[in-house]
DNA sequence: CAAGCGCGTAAAGATTGCGTTAAGAAAATT
DNA sequence: AATTTTCTTAACGCAATCTTTACGCGCTTG
């Protein structure tokens, strides 16, 4: 993980104690026993994370979060005592991205570090979920599919389809399943749709459609994505 | 808050329950009650935030989370009858952003959410200051559209759809998402806004406004801007 | 070998969605 | 207050899409 990291927290017990789970991690680690000198720590040390204790001697830990929020975004975890909800509601509001109540199994404060870590580092690059069979790609976000870099048009149920297929490539897929997941629960008896639109998606996407090398039959059960 | 909200839940009650929890919030929301369908109206949805019940009777919740997460970034909330440390970092390492115990309180949940979409909201794609396609620019910082190097005059609407398109250029987006970005949430429903407002664009930019080559029409599902 | 089943193919009908036009209502400007 | 601009509503024809219907082929089975 080898993040920077910023506890604030007065009790010394639970400080050494994250900080040495954190350290395990790999995590570079900096503490302050007080708001005044968190926020000072905050700002000189420019950490990617910041585990607040809210009950700080000095200073309300909501006042921490505005205060910190004011000038950075960085992903902000709460450990408290206090377990009732308007605490908790208080404190996401204020601008926190987590809550964990004292006390807390350290393997799920770590996970929670992590994910707040991973999504804070997915943020920074855009990146792209193409999934390609032949010479076909099918790009998710944007919805596009292309074929030998030409781009295919297909009609929404087309590509609900095909993207179902998609989730399960490799796998057979049955009939009931495919017509539920893409016309939705109802249709699931009309499987003759099925057959109707796999010929369209062949026919679009399959060099040969008629001896398809992708999309292919399982009798009796379903269709079957091979990429 | 006016997000887009895909509910994967197959206890009808729980789901009723947070649907109306998050439209009471402004929230526009899909519901889905089993794994294969959720991961369809995920993908074709396009909501920006996703609550997700582990306990689905056809597949696994931590599968759901690894197959969105292989094209996605979106948010997601675990909702969980198991209390066990184990499980929740299991869902969190496989890509979950948040992990909430049933039975959960409302405010918490809503909470939650907020900082989800809060933090989604604030990482929003790096704006870049001017944007052209075909003969087209436009500054995003001085709100001016010129084509062919001629300023041209955009209604306030006219601007907004412009640059809701823009800012998922490439993308398809629905009608619905174009409908809450350029009008505002309670428009979602009136669609046929867009086609008035798409030709009055497409007469004002495209060279060929009834061959469109930018601003094109996804039958179905929305329009997308080709840059 | 004939009957039944599952699948592929084709094409016509029904439905939905889109583009287009125009005119009335609301808001902004003069 | 009058005028201009902008937004909203309604209506209609056409195109895209979905659904229905029909038929032929290969395989299995009685």
């Amino acid at each position: 993980m080898s993040s920077r990291v910023l506890i604030i927290e007065d009790d010394p017990v639970i400080r050494r104690f994250v900080r040495s789970s954190l350290e395990t991690e790999g995590c570079e680690v900096f503490e302050a026993d007080c708001a005044g000198r968190g926020l000072i720590e905050a700002g000189t040390r420019q950490p990617e994370l910041l585990i607040l204790d809210l009950g700080l001697p000095d200073r309300d830990g909501l006042e921490v979060i505005r205060d910190v929020r004011s000038w950075s975004r960085i992903p902000i975890i709460v450990l408290s005592a206090r377990t009732q909800e308007s605490e908790k509601v208080a404190a996401l509001d204020a601008g926190a991205d987590d809550y964990l109540v004292k006390p807390f199994g350290v393997p799920e404060l770590l996970a929670r570090v992590r994910a707040q870590v991973r999504r804070q580092a997915s943020m920074a690059v855009g990146e792209q979920a193409v999934f390609g069979f032949g010479d076909v790609t099918v790009d998710m976000i944007r919805r596009r599919v292309t074929r030998a870099g030409e781009e295919v048009h297909l009609t929404p149920i087309e590509y609900r389809l095909l993207t179902a297929l998609i989730r399960g490539h490799g796998r057979v897929l049955t009939h009931r399943q495919l017509m539920t997941d893409a016309w939705g629960p109802g249709y699931a008896e009309r499987t003759h749709y099925l057959r109707i639109y796999m010929k369209q998606l062949r026919e679009k996407l399959e060099q040969s459609p008629a001896q398809p090398a992708h999309l292919l039959t399982e009798t009796g059960v379903g269709y079957r994505l091979l990429s």
